[in-house]
DNA sequence: CCACTTTTGTTACAGCGTGTTACGTTGACA
DNA sequence: TGTCAACGTAACACGCTGTAACAAAAGTGG
């Protein structure tokens, strides 16, 4: 069996890296994220067996988030909040949580509660294999979700990089948003121990520049992958998806 | 869908009838009950989709029947107690129960609970009985779980030898999931001794290659034994169990 | 016990992916 | 138009991986 792997949502940086911390500490990869975008982006990027998503996120509600992902995934979820009140949990449940946790909490019961939702979670799917992938068409080329490679407009095969593929994945998922270097590096980063976000150089820039030369007809002037100066990158094509 | 079908097991009747009649209001149906006799017999006669399990029960009790239950059962189990202390709840837990809910408790909340509990089991669609042997088909291969070859889409026979045989199997086991050499080494080492796992040197990698060139059709593009850079092996195929 | 085959582990080397650096170019703003 | 930070990219460095060749271990049959 392989670790668990855990998505920690709260604005709050301190509660964010204690409860990171009390992850780690406990066997598990503890991913931090604050905003749905990231979120998403951690879910379009790799497995995560669970997600503790605070339900006061700033101008963000956990509650509405949890709703909107339970409409595409199936992925455990755990709310977490001060918000006490029997309805308040009742809204929770109702959006599909599959816990709803006040704080402050015991540290070691939200262990006892994440292991008792992953073992529903597992002692049932074990068999369920087939992964869900979705096939992606943007601008004449045609991505199937899970290789390493492309079909260009012409009909060729275009081979990506694992990384270039990682980031692929991550513009597909956040269309015509932009998105700053510092988020990109966190949905690509699989190990969990950058709540500091490390200096990253211009790797990102770099890794840009590779996939424009791959999948842009004309590099110089990127119509998919475009720079939001200042900001970051954005992807700007229409998107069709298909199941 | 059927109506889902709850044990309610509780050992006071005015409780029980309460808790009964809740469930039947709110489309459940459910069956009264109050010894373990009681609930095995409701188990082996017909299905039921989840139990809701008092703690007290007279000279019984609620964590060790469900600490039994779940040595051979994967039932969805929602301890009820009064005893709603941390260190209580978390017994309660770790004795494999889905949730646990203090009394007196607010009806609505608790149906909420229950019906968390169990999207959660059936989302991933109950397949729960282990068989004997599992047939594995992936990508036209076929491999039959016991020996130590398997047919190709082609019809041939290919012998792999045990460590491949090994390999496979632990691949099977996690399909689309990211394995790291540590974890391959560990899942390959039958004695379970080996904290040590020291100097395995490239062994791994040499038995993926080995594997790669009996079962892939072009071993220089691997398409189910894949590489994950800096991080092991994944296996990427679509898996379909029978038997 | 030995010769032989098969399986498994080790080493060495080449190739590739990825991050860093350096430098030229672009674009916003005064 | 001048200035400067942000950006694109070529060149390089380094680590990771695939694989051939070899060595060791584990059968196998006499």
């Amino acid at each position: 069996m392989s670790i668990p792997r855990l998505l920690v949502v709260d604005d709050d940086p301190d509660m964010r890296s204690m409860m990171t911390q009390l992850m780690q500490k406990n066997g598990f990869i503890a991913l931090p994220a604050s905003t749905e975008r990231e979120i998403r982006a951690h879910l379009s990027n790799g497995r995560i067996d669970l997600i503790l998503l605070d339900v006061m996120l700033g101008d963000e509600n956990g509650i509405d988030i949890c709703a909107r992902l339970r409409r595409e995934q199936d992925v455990p979820i755990i709310l977490v909040s001060a918000l006490s009140a029997d309805h308040q949990r009742m809204a929770g449940y109702e959006v599909g949580a599959d816990d709803y946790i006040a704080k402050p909490f015991n540290p070691q019961l939200m262990l006892a509660r994440i292991r008792a939702v992953m073992q529903r979670a597992r002692r049932s799917s074990s068999l369920a294999y087939r992964r869900r992938t979705r096939t992606f068409r943007f601008d004449g080329w045609v991505y199937d979700g899970k290789r390493d490679d492309l079909h260009s407009p012409e009909g060729y095969l275009v081979s990506l990089s694992q990384r270039e593929t990682a980031l692929l994945k991550v513009l597909l998922a956040n269309p015509h948003i932009p998105l700053t270097r510092d988020e990109i590096v966190a949905a690509l980063d699989v190990t969990g121990d950058s709540d500091k976000s490390e200096a990253q150089g211009r790797a990102i820039d770099m890794l840009v520049g590779r996939l424009r030369s791959k999948i842009e007809a004309n590099p110089k002037d990127p119509q998919m992958l475009r720079t939001e100066r200042g900001v970051g990158y954005i992807f700007g094509a229409d998107i069709s998806v298909e199941e």
